[in-house]
DNA sequence: GCATTAGTGCACTGTTGGGTAGAGTAGATG
DNA sequence: CATCTACTCTACCCAACAGTGCACTAATGC
């Protein structure tokens, strides 16, 4: 029971998905065919199904990959929220770190796709909000919160407050990325955040 | 030359793009077949093939008639925005009006279908920017460096205050209504519109 | 080295869907 | 009323593609 797989299975398996992730992610479930993928992993397509078995759990997997990676990017930012001490000094970088996470990272073009299979996969995409974007939030409106307790924040509602911080720091740039491919260059994505805190700041911060 | 158009035409041509427009919203370009669009118009296949050549050219007579129909809430907007005088008086309301025009309106299927299909009909998305939502922004800059010139904001960059506005006031609830058809309770949205439009003058204001 | 197991190539099935053909019908126009 | 012209129905062609079967080869691991 204790058998290692077998190395000429778990080559296939990783090449395919690697396939799989960049096709879907280009052109969408129905813009790609299980034969294509296949070919880009260098394999036969067969083989393909002997692993995946059919088309839908092999966008599954592929899909579950992507969520994870968006996954470690939230648990990175988690992490620094928590953190959060000293709110005018660190607000600024942790904007920049946020909005590069999502909008220079890879997150955008798997949300695009996301809400191009909302229809056909809805589960997935509600598995995608409840381990990406909702941590996030709860991280900053729980760290906003406790802020708010030590008198440093003036905060009404933690959730509202979060949302209110996301969007502020990458809200325009994340929808100029969800209806373009052309990147938006980091430097200005940087700034549009450090602006975001700026207002936010304004806003929330104890006079 | 100056021919009436044949009514039978007409009634056809119009019968058809409701359908095609119902249908692509709900199912994307691909889930889609001709065939569906006919019978869902009580018409025959044939008839769509004569009325509108092919399969692209009926996806794009119906998108162009969505665009045509956001563009023209965002028309009513920028009316709205250009009357603007008493910023601390008006702005909740209009708040409340964009919201609704986006969030509640007919704009947010017509978003989601276009990121499906940004891979497909990038022109179509670029055309939609254009027609709706920068005209919406732009009107929102120029009313803001206007109310900046009178003293009554402290803007730094209109475009940016015109983007803060807007996800402030809607940012989080168009985000969940890209990533679930489930709808938001109308008094919710118009809620967080009003407390986006708040924490904008908070930070926005001239004390 | 030898049995096992995975991978390959290729031909094949079945279905779906875009698009067409043509003959017949019904409604518009004069 | 007569003539167009659009609409309908059925049947069809063709391409793409999901998924399978099978015989053959090659890597694995004992």
């Amino acid at each position: 029971m204790a058998r290692e797989e077998d190395p000429r299975i778990a080559r296939s398996r990783a090449l395919i998905l690697d396939a799989a992730i960049e096709a879907f992610h280009e052109f969408g479930y129905d813009g790609v065919s299980v034969e294509i993928v296949a070919e880009r992993a260098g394999v036969a397509k067969r083989t393909v199904y002997n692993i995946y078995g059919d088309k839908e759990a092999l966008f599954r997997a592929a899909l579950g990959r992507s969520i994870a990676t968006a996954e470690q990017f939230a648990s990175l930012l988690t992490e620094a929220i928590e953190e959060l001490e000293d709110v005018r000094l660190e607000l600024p970088r942790l904007a920049e770190r946020l909005a590069e996470a999502v909008v220079l990272g890879p997150v955008l073009p798997l949300r695009r796709l996301l809400v191009g299979e909302l229809a056909r996969f809805p589960d997935l995409v509600a598995q995608y909000r409840e381990r990406a974007p909702d941590t996030v939030l709860r991280a900053l409106a729980g760290a906003f919160e406790r802020l708010a307790e030590r008198g440093l924040l003036e905060v009404r509602s933690p959730t509202l407050a979060a949302e209110h911080f996301a969007f502020l720091v990458m809200g325009a740039d994340m929808d100029r990325g969800m209806f373009g491919t052309r990147i938006e260059p980091p430097a200005r994505v940087r700034a549009h955040a450090r602006e975001g805190a700026r207002v936010f700041l304004a806003a929330y911060a104890r006079r």
